[in-house]
DNA sequence: CCTACCGATCGGTAGG
DNA sequence: CCTACCGATCGGTAGG
């Protein structure tokens, strides 16, 4: 009945949970803890949600699609394969940092999706990684990259350190989001090598 | 009063509670669920050891045991920074593909850990951390790597491309734990670029 | 959003 | 290593 009320409370709810979800796990974190946080009853909670799952399935799936928006901008960009590796990698940075709690969310808790929306997310996480190693294998093919690199080993190294980083990063900190994906891409493609 | 028997048998059970709590992470790990694993009963389980969670406890903190030692001899070594980081970075994969199995464990599930033990096994981890992190200051003051890098940065960067591998690397594939410490060195030091 | 409640499952113990 | 079992807690429903 109340469409926009209901709307902002659930959101509330699947924020409380996020947060829940970063710091315990989804599986340790239970439906009385979440309403514990938010004030309710553990019943209530099923007002706004159908179930435990589906908060998790709104979690990862959000997170994908802003991923792949990132990504669908970059690569209608006219640059050279290191810029467009940079600028992936900033986009990616830029997406997490909006949203950290559900960033950690998505890369740590993924696991507990049921089927079928397991092997859907594990599909479009693949889809992702895939377009990042494109990029990479054209920029060995122009020259850019060097030759000898393996490319699922840079493509994987990439996604880990990219991945990991809503577990540190706190944008309290010294450093700002945007210098941070502009560090992160710099220490990836160049190294931390004077040349 | 059979000793090696028993001490056989309960590193069967933490072999498989480990091969476990990789796959479906510590908390929605059941004790009944491993029992099935190995053949017994649940309550079987409890002369082999106290408590689930001791068996999370042994699994993190060998795991930090070899790695601390494996960077103790890295140190010792009279190299440049460089070559001292390309040491530890080839030292730590080598840990980890010893038992890929363990690794994923320590990396993901330590936070299961009830205190004191969380408080310690941070501590160990923070030290050997900040370990690398002086290697890396250390390159920066020799000029061997780049003055305008954030320290903090690359040490977390290192170690999420490190801490990931578990994941997704098996040894069955192309590469083998040696070429992979090598690659991974490499690519953190020099980059992805031609230079 | 609450009270009252359900069946299932949890880690673990007693006693052999 | 087993049978038998415990109190606690789980996700979720009925009905208001």
């Amino acid at each position: 009945m109340n469409g926009v009320a209901n709307l902002s409370r659930k959101e509330q709810v699947i924020r409380s949970a996020a947060e829940l979800f970063k710091e315990k796990g989804y599986a340790a974190s239970s439906m009385r803890d979440l309403a514990q946080k938010l004030g309710i009853e553990a019943a209530s909670l099923y007002s706004h949600i159908k179930s435990k799952e589906e908060i998790l399935q709104t979690l990862c799936f959000d997170m994908a699609a802003e991923f792949r928006e990132s990504l669908d901008k970059v690569e209608k960009q006219g640059v050279s394969a290191s810029e467009k590796l940079s600028m992936g990698i900033i986009g990616h940075v830029n997406v997490m940092a909006r949203d950290l709690t559900a960033s950690a969310v998505f890369m740590n808790e993924h696991r507990h999706l049921s089927n079928p929306h397991l092997r859907d997310f594990l599909l479009l996480r693949i889809n992702y990684i895939n377009r990042f190693k494109a990029i990479i294998e054209q920029g060995v093919a122009s020259g850019e990259f060097k030759k000898n690199i393996d490319t699922k080993l840079a493509v994987m190294t990439l996604f880990s350190s990219l991945n990991w980083m809503p577990m540190w990063y706190s944008p309290e900190g010294s450093i700002e989001p945007k210098e941070l994906g502009q560090q992160l891409a710099n220490m990836l493609v160049n190294g931390l090598k004077q040349n």
